[in-house]
DNA sequence: TATTATGCTTGATATTTATCAATTACATGA
DNA sequence: TCATGTAATTGATAAATATCAAGCATAATA
């Protein structure tokens, strides 16, 4: 694996804080791979044998039972995913696939757990990382059920539209059937959500949304940061 | 703080392998309370001042948005309860109430927090039960986003079923309100879900359930490990 | 023992969401 | 440029789930 992209991976609270010469090591076992778009890079229940890292592109994190499928969680770039399996050598919840043309680095388990129980920074970052995932897990969680899809749809917008700074019109980065799939909803019923947002303000444009009415979109999704804050 | 409730806390594999003068600072600052059932002691965006330990009883962790409410999860003894708020110094993001009557002690997040940074093997702990519940609550939404009701409740009696030992007749051990909104439906669709799992083999009378036919409620419950596993 | 409160169940109906079947829009490559 | 495949939309219908209004148990209380 190149030297030039441990800066990038560096720069990660994961990695920030730990010393350089475990830092290194960990780097020393690792390798970067790049892959096409939809491409399955890990299938629930296979046995975590490494933590990857997203260096460019995007991954989707999704679940299939039963025949169904609906994705869970979206990694963007620069992170890690599939840390808690990683760490209790368990096997994958999830299978990840890429969403488009992807580069990730390769962790081996073991180095990690290694390293984890040496370095006591290290330690110290997983767990601010575990805390901080877990409690995003909760804020889906209650997302999906205190909230009807129409209102779902409507804090997702809201939180796409801060995120992006806050601007009018924006961009949806991705598309909608893997959207519907994430709110927890059908392709034909995300379609007809936007509908009906229409009268709250919302204008849609291919992957162009555009909010027309602020006030009146946050009157109707009621947006609550024990739901969709990102620093709580 | 009565020393008496030590070993037990010391059980908890959070605590167990921390060294004795730190697991003695900690227990200096708690201190113990005894609540009757129905009493609210924690309230979603509070600020998450101690780390909580339920000693007897049980609690019911849940949510509340726009005026509605949805149970989350429940706290048996004896284990802790928020955790990621008090390690990650944020406010709560699920309100608690007692079920029945309750002892929790309580243990300032601040020296929770102090010792978490001396303390490696504290520290590894925390690591441990945050992975453990993150994985929880990933099953948990894989099985609210894959499953209808009948399936969410099929397969929640087969894990109960076996948690009780795997004895053919079992007690419900929450009255079926909270049940309903634990598995995100309505009491009244409850009572028709025990039905419609009448022909798979299941009988209901009053709290005692009976499974009648383990193989086909089985069959028609398709329990995967990795959403109703307890070890992976 | 009667009485009241509470939780649970049942039936009727409304709402939400999913499914199925076309159709349209859009992008890609021959 | 046209052909072709894929995603998105739309309409019609079905299924799942929620709501509302009684009714029926059960257990606590007078």
């Amino acid at each position: 694996m190149p030297d030039s992209l441990h800066p990038e991976i560096r720069r990660l609270h994961l990695f920030s804080d730990m010393a350089e010469d475990r830092f290194a090591a960990i780097m020393r076992g690792a390798y970067v791979q790049n892959f096409p778009p939809q491409i399955e890079l890990i299938t629930e229940g296979d046995s975590s044998d490494f933590l990857h890292v997203l260096i460019s592109g995007a991954v989707d994190l999704f679940a299939r039972w039963n025949g169904r499928e609906s994705s869970l969680a979206t990694v963007r770039p620069v992170s890690t995913f599939i840390l808690a399996a990683t760490i209790r050598d368990q096997p994958y919840l999830m299978s990840a696939r890429t969403m488009e043309k992807s580069r990730v680095v390769l962790i081996p388990s073991q180095d990690v757990r290694s390293v984890f129980e040496e370095d006591v920074q290290f330690a110290r970052a997983i767990v601010a990382e575990l805390a901080q995932r877990y409690r995003s897990t909760i804020k889906l969680q209650k997302d999906l059920k205190l909230r009807s899809s129409l209102e779902r749809l409507a804090n997702y917008l809201l939180r796409h539209q801060k995120r992006g700074g806050g601007k009018t019109a924006f961009e949806l980065e991705t598309d909608k059937r893997r959207l519907a799939s994430y709110l927890g909803m059908t392709p034909e019923n995300l379609s007809r959500a936007f509908k009906g947002l229409q009268p709250y303000g919302v204008a849609v444009e291919g992957n162009r949304i555009t909010i027309t009415d602020q006030t009146d979109l946050e009157g109707f999704a009621k947006p609550d940061p024990l739901i969709d804050g990102d620093l709580t």
